[in-house]
DNA sequence: CACGACATACCGACTGGTTAGTCTGCCCGT
DNA sequence: ACGGGCAGACTAACCAGTCGGTATGTCGTG
């Protein structure tokens, strides 16, 4: 009996960041005060500082969490034995479900970035960056081995690509007449045909 | 010799809209003090608070002009008498062309839309839907007669769009390899060539 | 096994700083 | 002499982060 105070069974730093994930989607970064964090998650800012070395760090745990996610998960697609059009389309349908399952953490990403300071800034780019460059390899692939077209740039692509995920956030409803697969399947299936030669 | 009280010959109202703009899409709007914004203007806050009722009615004014400049263009590219892939390419493109002209407003937009209290949120949404259904008409318009693929849902053809115009002031730096003109041809023909039957 | 020393987990009042918006009144053109 | 246009001090509220304090558990030692 040490490792929760209440009748909650989730431990103190995890019920904060999930509080905070909920709130900084909901209300925005700087309109979320740590007192709301805390109250939300049932502990006081004692605790909230004994976990965490600011409010900022809360913002980049979030990033962090996504940031691995997605990561594994486009290494595991583009790494497939497949031909590239079937890789590219996997990967392409899995960021928009998963971006779906986590959309308060996508609008957070999206919306919140430039809240972090310039250090914590540069890192989270980094990592974006290294995904948008695997990604990207893969239509490099399919451009050099002329089953996709030439007439884009790839790092166009990409952008076009990611656009559409990053605006999921804006437009899609969980109670809308289409489920995450076939968003992601219509979207894949979009940029695969923009690709065709 | 009233209009302006020092050497800037911009009337002040301008003078403080334009400041806002920049200093919202800098540092975003909660990051930027009223104070910031009145001496980037070269006034103070009763000259503020004169023209505008508050730091909101700012924000919603930069959104207004940039509705207003997009609605009347598209309106103008789409009743144009034109075959309809001209139509929806010249649409598509011109919606890019302008965006980075003007990607201070565009960041705003797209990333301090949820800062608008809740009434002016729902005005200026439903301003961006006339936007959004004009455009969906032209998509619809070259499905039904046989010109583009009906593999895709009209509004999912036009969220696939407006992603990657929103995304553009993730990414785009004019000081990059691609003009304003290229990344919007760019851009019209991977749309265009994703709607090939 | 008893006991003190130390560590972990958390509480909550407090502080220093910031901010949007107000209000009184001056200035100047008409 | 009147009123639009504006200055700038002021207020009331809020907020991130700090700090001294408490309770509970763990571990080494005689």
């Amino acid at each position: 009996m040490a490792k929760e105070t209440d009748g909650n069974g989730t431990p103190v730093p995890q019920r904060l960041l999930a509080a905070a994930t909920r709130l900084f989607a909901e209300q925005g970064y700087d309109r979320t005060s740590v007192q709301e964090i805390v109250e939300a998650a049932g502990v006081t800012k004692g605790a909230l500082y004994h976990y965490f070395g600011s409010k900022e760090d809360l913002l980049q745990e979030v990033y962090a969490r996504v940031l691995r996610l997605q990561q594994e998960r486009l290494d595991a697609f583009a790494n497939a034995e497949a031909p590239i059009e079937q890789r590219l389309r996997d990967a392409a349908a899995d960021v928009v479900v998963t971006t779906i399952d986590n959309l308060d953490d996508a609008s957070i990403f999206f919306r919140s970035m430039h809240h972090l300071s310039p250090e914590k800034n540069k890192q989270v780019r980094g990592e974006r960056r290294r995904y948008h460059e695997r990604f990207r390899a893969l239509v490099e692939e399919g451009q050099r081995s002329g089953v996709f077209s030439t007439a884009t740039p790839a790092d166009l692509i990409v952008d076009y690509h990611f656009g559409s995920v990053h605006h999921l956030s804006t437009w899609y409803r969980p109670d809308g007449p289409l489920t995450p697969q076939e968003v992601a399947d219509h979207l894949a299936d979009l940029l695969l045909r923009a690709l065709r030669p």
